[in-house]
RNA sequence: GUGCCUGUAGUUCAGUUGGUUAGAAUAUCAGAUUGUGGUCCUGAGGGUCGUGAGUUCGAAUCUCACCAGGCACCCCA
């Protein structure tokens, strides 16, 4: 083909378009029972803005937009009075960071949650607090595709900010049981705290370590607890250090039987008891709530590095896929932008990866590709008078009618009928207009019914059975 | 960024140890009663065999390079 989409991203048809709006729907159907209002936030923001948020691996996922105009000038050779050859030297260094940041001012979302951050500070005045908002947009990241990795997708985000009170996690879980039951899809939600994690990494001594201890443990169900301390003793940990974080690796049972062994390991950490508090009070609340499959894993990591509570995942039980959301609690990301105790905590939902899950599982209704109720067949000029009138009429009624465009072949336009699965076919031809009928044909049975066109909408109990 | 796999009609794929003009199914369009679709029948269009080089009398087939796509790792929705 001549002209691809760019790798990575998709064309969509109008019967995947109503699959996909049959997702979007059922979020914000959600959403908006839960009290949350709609915003939205541009494509483009500055990459001052985005740099920086989401680790250095985010950083480089970054779509970067090039500044317009001429960059021949910035780039002369030799030391000129205005120092305008930064990109030579910056060639010359191999310095790519720096050049980037000299012809790029601009990126693509890599997310929503820290365009919503830059949001609410901007509009500070504007909004009351606790601010409850969802936003479902597209995101970009220019990771390499695979299966249900894109590089463009859209994500679904309800957050809450200016309220640290856990209630707002028990509502978030109880959006994505909400959202996940009416779609069908069975799913676990994985819970853990970044607070016990950094607790497990006071209680080895390795704070800074953090990131490192989480990365590893986070791989433990994928290659398996040797692997892991293997990892581990790479990354400089000592046979001590390993020694110690063992045990908590090896932790198994059910929720309650989890945090009461964690207790007592992470005995006398201040962070760490918090963190437990939080994620027993969260539980506990979330039963009461009738929630189920709620897992509280503690190999749940998370990436993003802003996470400073809760954080959760969301992955289907029946098939294979990565996380089909995520989300989790940021005591201090409108901080980075300057507003300091504003507490946060979001969810998004992946509706690309939702889709591909429903997909697999056959888990689509069968009654969401609407279409057109009824298509009149074009006859000529003198017939379209006629179905110019009753459609007025029908459309009155709410029922969604066509006249096809053309007089062309019979035979073609019902065709065009049954292609588009159009449920009704109306002929009115010189035969009926000099009868005063018209004819409706049931394109299921093949029937053909004749009925008076006086009585124009006669048939309409007929078209809406 | 690292590794593995695959590139033949719009799509899904055949194509024998290298051998004449590269096939099928499906989709599209047209016809089979000029006022009737979905089934059946007939026909048509559609391919620089990913691109380029090499080996050979001869390459879709073998070799190499490049390009594209997919999958896995990393990370994530």
């Amino acid at each position: 083909m001549e002209y691809k989409v760019v790798k990575g991203t998709r064309d969509f048809l109008p019967l995947q378009m109503q699959k996909r709006n049959y997702i979007f729907n059922t979020i914000i159907e959600v959403y908006k029972r839960h009290g949350f209002l709609p915003i939205e936030t541009p494509a483009l923001e500055n990459l001052s803005t985005l740099m920086g948020k989401y680790g250095e691996e985010g950083d480089k996922l970054l779509f970067k937009v090039l500044n317009s105009g001429d960059f021949t000038s910035l780039a002369t050779t030799g030391n000129n009075p205005n120092g305008n050859d930064v990109l030579c030297d910056c060639v010359k260094n191999n310095d790519y960071k720096k050049m980037t940041t000299m012809i790029c001012e601009k990126g693509l979302r890599y997310d929503l949650t820290v365009p919503f951050a830059r949001f609410v500070v901007n509009h500070l005045n504007d909004i009351s607090f606790p601010f409850k908002r969802y936003q479902i947009q597209p995101v970009w990241r220019a990771d390499r595709p695979q299966k249900g990795r894109y590089r463009e997708f859209y994500q679904c985000d309800a957050d809450i900010i200016g309220s640290d009170s856990l209630m707002n996690e028990v509502e978030l879980l109880e959006i994505i049981d909400e959202v996940f039951s009416s779609l069908k899809l069975n799913v676990n939600i994985k819970l853990n705290n970044r607070k016990i994690l950094a607790s497990i990494a006071q209680v080895i001594g390795k704070q800074d370590k953090i990131v490192d201890i989480t990365v590893a443990i986070d791989k433990l169900d994928k290659i398996g607890m040797d692997k892991v301390l293997e990892e581990l003793k790479e990354k400089d940990f000592s046979e001590q250090d390993v020694e110690k974080i063992k045990p908590i690796l090896m932790i198994k049972g059910t929720n309650e039987e989890k945090l009461s062994q964690l207790k007592t390991i992470l005995q006398g950490s201040a962070v760490g008891e918090k963190g437990l508090e939080e994620l027993s009070y969260v539980m506990d609340k979330a039963k009461k709530a009738e929630i189920k499959n709620i897992d509280f894993d503690i190999t749940l990591a998370r990436g993003l590095n802003y996470y400073t509570g809760a954080i959760l995942e969301v992955k289907a039980n029946d098939v294979q896929m990565g996380s089909i959301t995520g989300g989790g609690r940021y005591d201090n990301l409108t901080g980075i932008f300057g507003v300091k105790d504003l507490s946060g905590v979001g969810i998004s939902f992946g509706e690309d990866r939702i889709y591909d899950c429903l997909e697999e599982l056959n888990l689509f209704p069968q009654d969401i590709s609407t279409t057109t109720t009824l298509l009149f067949v074009n006859f000529g000029e003198k017939e379209n008078e006629m179905c110019l009138s009753l459609a007025k009429s029908l459309r009155k009624e709410n029922v969604s009618c066509e006249i096809y465009p053309d007089c062309s072949k019979i035979k073609k336009q019902m065709k065009y009928a049954n292609d588009k699965k159009i449920p009704f076919v109306a002929l009115i031809g010189e035969k009926e207009i000099e009868d005063k009928q018209v004819v409706i044909k049931n394109m299921t049975t093949g029937e053909q019914t004749t009925y008076n066109i006086d009585d124009a909408l006669s048939f309409l109990s007929d078209l809406k059975a």
